[in-house]
DNA sequence: CCGCTGCTGTCTACGGTGTAGACGAGAGCG
DNA sequence: CGCTCTCGTCTACACCGTAGACAGCAGCGG
């Protein structure tokens, strides 16, 4: 029906239907009447639906910006911005933490990335396994998050075993798990750990 | 056609199912023609098939022992183990990976690191936090690990922009994506950021 | 101008999935 | 004995990803 259909278009409009619907309604039947074709037209763009997710998933990080600054305020910044994007397209979150997105806006992030690091003073080697570290991170910090808001009792029985430390403060204050709180928190111990190896 | 059925068996027969013939096999059908019943069967002893990996992905971590010797001996002991016994049930892994298992054995694990923490020297809030980032980091780097291993040409592209840093070794050297190596760097990053955290 | 070739969208169909709901056998117990 | 309740079985449904054959249409050499 569409006169022209291309793996941008198609893109697009299956982050459309993941932000709306939730990533259950990311099918190909359902992306497919978003355009108003056939599912399986989207299969002469596409060898699968992982690849077409996976270009999704790219495309959800295109307004991430790299913010200027010192080189940890940069890796901050970007690691920060792509946890907020991967939250502001829910359909995607799930698949961006299962397979880290590396086509164009993956990769220049992580050429950001990389650059950041080694300004900090790391030897080539150690940028390149601290920035996988860090893609690591951010990309569990997001699983952990989609748990956490799933309604599973599992982690409030990790919550309430935090609460039954020795020594635990006073119940309510605990961090929330995959709260901003708590990933900044992890951020700052990688910082930390990549300040410490720099200088040795 | 047995006579009797409970969830351990199951989730054992949905191991089995998953180490000899991978992920994709895990499903209703195949883990009830492993136990030769009917699929419906399994549904009298957990509400979905996600209630069922999560136990079997617990059930993965079973044979996982805190080694002993000092806080961060005993933190590395741990992950390392987690990370190892994912690898020796490929079938799980993923599951793993998207939902850190958190009921027998790992609330055991997790009540093990925020000891080995506490002793570190962290405040009670702090503990907590980075539990999770080290949980966090475990299934992070499982994810890694998985999206590396599979016959996909992105990371190899990564490995390109790394090979393409200025000033980068001399080719051959870099550390692979989702190595043991490489969990074992993001590992003392952590660790050297809990220090630095803890003497502040 | 014709007619061929190749790309793209359409259609039908297959094998697979998780799961709902009705049914029956067997155990436990008053 | 007979009631009740649990558990395994069976059938059926809606939906999924996708293979393979077919139709329209653009471009292009003759």
């Amino acid at each position: 029906m569409q006169r022209r259909l291309t793996p941008e278009l198609i893109t697009a409009a299956a982050l459309r239907v993941g932000d709306a619907e939730g990533p259950k309604a990311m099918t190909m039947r359902r992306i497919a009447a978003e355009l108003d074709c056939d599912p399986m037209a989207l299969y002469r763009h596409f060898p699968d639906r992982t690849a077409l997710l996976d270009s999704v998933a790219d495309l959800a990080l295109a307004d991430v910006t790299v913010p200027p600054g010192a080189w940890d305020e940069r890796v901050r910044g970007i690691l920060s911005a792509v946890r907020e994007a991967a939250f502001r397209h829910p359909g995607i979150a799930a698949h961006v933490a299962a397979r880290p997105p590396l086509q164009d806006n993956g990769l220049r992030l992580a050429a950001a990335l990389t650059a950041a690091l080694a300004e900090a003073g790391l030897s080539p080697a150690d940028v390149v396994r601290a920035t996988q570290a860090l893609i690591a991170y951010v990309v569990a910090a997001l699983a952990m998050s989609i748990a956490a808001g799933e309604p599973d009792a599992r982690w409030r029985q990790l919550g309430e075993m935090f609460s039954a430390l020795p020594g635990a403060p006073p119940g309510a204050e605990l961090p929330v798990t995959g709260s901003a709180e708590q990933f900044a928190y992890g951020l700052r111990l990688l910082l930390n750990g990549i300040r410490a190896e720099a200088a040795a």
